[in-house]
DNA sequence: TTCAAGTGTAACTAAAGTAGTTTCATTTAA
DNA sequence: TTAAATGAAACTACTTTAGTTACACTTGAA
């Protein structure tokens, strides 16, 4: 899997932090949670804390929460916390193209394609975390759900 | 270069496409252009030949042109022909989940992402490229540009 | 009818990004 | 003092894109 899968992931760690709520929630618990490597889970925290969306406790009973109530966090803020490039490049067409249109070529690009990611931007701005949240609920409720307590249980093995 | 900067490749090929109008654009002078190889062109065009944006002719004299004129193409349709998987994924969290809110994240997720995607495909719909090349030519006006014979010359070497 | 100019495609190499893993220093609570 | 955490470095593996070479096939024109 070389496939971008990190914001996926980072959601995903967001919603177990806010359901941990005072809690502090291990890379450990997370990335149990999404099949993968604690290194990996810490390596998206720590951005995510630089970023100012995220707490971090070191040392024995410590982890992960969030700074701020999931209605307060756009998807957007987490994507942009990640720091992603942009999703399309365009090949740097050199000023000194001998063609005077595949000089002017490049920057006309360069602002197309960036208002087509800010497109993107936009609808993630319109979802917050606590929405995630809600539709993994409802998804559930509709679907008889059974046990789990959210941030009581914490089994450790 | 592993970035991805096959859509913006498409694009700028395209635009050469609508500049040649009827004469047959070369993979070679588009690769000329965009300072890549003939191949790397020849698969981008291979694929909007397909989708049905292109058409190609064989043997000598042939190349490439639009079949439709750029007004009627929009980014979106470039975009989709190029057949490039999703931006975001999902690391497929089993249905067999442990947890009970696992098991939803997953589905929930999916959906989230596609709905982002969503949001750019939107903007990309607004965009032809005809208003593309417009941008550019305004461009060009603004710099007060030289030469160039847009699809008259067809520098041979 | 031959040849040069094209495309289509396969095969290979190179470079970059993501994921995964191990390891170790450091912090902290009990 | 010890166990439970994070932080970070180092390394491997895999995937994707880009670039290149090579060659079969098509076609127009001398």
């Amino acid at each position: 899997m070389a496939a971008n899968t990190r914001f996926a992931v980072a959601i995903h760690a967001m919603g177990m932090l806010a359901f941990g709520d005072e809690l502090n929630v291990t890379s450990d618990d997370i990335a149990r949670s999404v099949r993968t490597n604690p290194v990996v889970v810490r390596r998206l925290l720590a951005q995510l804390t630089r970023q100012g969306l995220v707490m971090v406790k070191l040392g024995a009973g410590g982890g992960a929460r969030l700074t701020r109530p999931p209605e307060q966090i756009a998807l957007s803020d987490i994507y942009l916390a990640l720091g992603e490039g942009p999703i399309f490049q365009v090949p740097l067409l050199d000023e000194t193209h001998d063609c005077a249109v595949g000089r002017n070529v490049g920057p006309v690009l360069n602002a197309v394609l960036l208002r087509a990611e800010k497109g993107l931007l936009a609808e993630l701005q319109t979802i917050t975390l606590a929405d995630v949240i809600g539709k993994v609920m409802r998804r559930m409720k509709r679907q008889g759900c059974a046990r789990h307590v959210p941030g009581a249980g914490k089994a450790r093995k």
